[in-house]
Order: structure tokens, then sequence, then C-alpha cells
DNA sequence: TGACATCGCCTACAAATGTAGGCTATAATC
DNA sequence: GATTATAGCCTACATTTGTAGGCGATGTCA
């Protein structure tokens, strides 16, 4: 069987690293200064943790950048969607032991009208196609 | 105003420590020689790492124990639903800066039929009683 | 009543994470 | 051209996490 095309492995992130990496998802490649700028304020960090944080996502890979001049632009190697989905399956796998339930029941307790449309949206739109012996 | 029953501040385990507590959520007071042989193998852990883990968690506070004898029967402090939300929580908070929608995505992408079962059973729970002040 | 098997307690030690600082090279400014 | 603000690179250091080991006390079995 071909392998999946949307199964990259993915590096892992520490929690500052998520708040370092956001703004590049944000904006597209940014110089660390800017990213910096942009990392809200109740985090506290000194502009050279920001830095530190970058070095490391660029040794994880999760990072990468492009020097014009002296500096660097830094830009994401994954998207957003590959990253917050495979965080997701570590942490469903982690608290949940894969299953869902009890995240969906945090869920219906904590959403709020918008969210629920959402939802409703996605499930419709998988009701249509409803295809597929998923969960083999 | 009395507290929130159910805001307790929980603490926060590391990926190894949900793994040690999980049995003590499944079968009730244990002592560490259950608890390690309830570990799925495939972790490999060392009853020693076990024990490690144990100690951790009392001095979190997120496990204490009596003792019998000579030895402890370990319990929970906080239940499974008081811990997988405040995890859950963080982690939303982390991953998606408190937006469920990508999340959402993900699940409808992966659920299988029993746990979109779950879900729309909550849904229907949840739009019967409809109202809605709920979020205080 | 010894000899083990276990218990809990304390210690160890590397890697990851949080949180920067110092140093040198370069860019921008007067 | 000299000064100064930044850039990136390397280093630092405490805490948390992963992963146990050693040791003395006690329970257990012959």
């Amino acid at each position: 069987m071909p392998a999946n095309k949307s199964a990259r492995e993915t590096p892992r992130l520490s929690e500052a690293e998520w708040e370092v990496i956001k703004p590049l998802w944000k904006h597209g490649p940014m110089a660390a200064r800017d990213i910096y700028k942009d990392i809200p304020d109740k985090f506290g960090w000194a502009y050279k943790t920001v830095k530190t944080m970058l070095a490391r996502l660029v040794k994880k890979g999760a990072v990468t950048y492009d020097q014009i001049g002296n500096s660097y632009l830094y830009r994401p190697v994954y998207s957003r969607e590959e990253m917050t989905r495979s965080a997701t399956g570590t942490f469903i796998q982690r608290v949940f032991d894969g299953a869902w339930s009890p995240l969906l029941a945090h869920f219906v307790e904590h959403v709020n009208r918008e969210e629920l449309e959402v939802l409703k949206r996605e499930l419709a739109r998988l009701e249509k196609k409803e295809p597929k012996n998923r969960g083999e």
C-alpha cells in the first residue's frame, strides 16, 4: 500500500515553541524581531528567548529560513493543519487512550453557538458522502 | 458565593505520569506492583520507573495513598473526568488558541461510526435543553 | 530464625524545556 | 569613518521529564 500522502512525520513542539511558530503561520515569512513583536505580551518573553525558540524550531526541522542580507526570514516547514493534526492525535492518545468520547463530552459542554454550527456542517458533509468503512 | 465545584485546579501531568495514573482510574486503589503490571508492555518501563512516577504524582498532589501494612494503596485525587477536562482545555488553548474548529475538522476525518453516534447523542441532548445561559 | 523477595526512600544522570546573556560581525547613522 | 543598534552564534543554568539503581527495613517461607 502506498504511503498516505498526508502522513508526514512532524516534529513535536514544546509549549513555548508553539507560541513562537504561530505568528509564522498567521503572517508567512517573518524576521525574528517581528515574530517577537507578534507574540502576546502575556508571555513576557525576552527577545532572546524567542531567538532561542527559533533556533530550536530550526534544529527540530519545524522551521526553516532564507537569508536576506545579514538576517533571516523564518518560515514554517509544515502547515498548521499538519502540525495540529499530529499534535491532536498524540494528545488524544495520551489523555484518552485514543477514545474521542470524553473529548466530545467536554466539547458539548463548552462550545459556543458558532462552533456548534461548524460541527453540524461538518457532520452533514460527512453523512452525505457517508462513505467508507473508515475505522476499518 | 460558593466556589464552583467543578473548577478545581488540577496538577499538570507529564506523558509518562498519565500512563501511570490511568490504571488507578480504571481499577480504583492499587498497589504499585499492580499498577506496574497493568501498564501496557509497549512502554517497557521498569518497576522502579513506575515507582518514580508514583512518587512524582504524589508530590504533585495528583495521587495519594493509604498505608496498608508496609505498603501503599495508591488512589487518584481527581477524577479522570476532571483531569481530562483541564488537560483538554490547556491543549486546545496551546494548539488552537482556544478555537475548536480545527479539532472538529480533525475529528470528522477520523472518528469511527461508534464515536459518531456518541457525538450525535450528545448534540441531541444539547439541543434539547438548548438554552444556553451556559458559560455563566 | 535465616534467607530472600519486596517495600518505600533517596540518589543519579541525561535530555528537553524555560529563560535568557555575552560576544563578534555587520548595517545603519551621523 | 566612528558609533551604535541589531543580527546570529554559542553558552548558561535551573527545572522537569524519562529512566532507573542502591540501600536499609520489613514481610514471607522454609
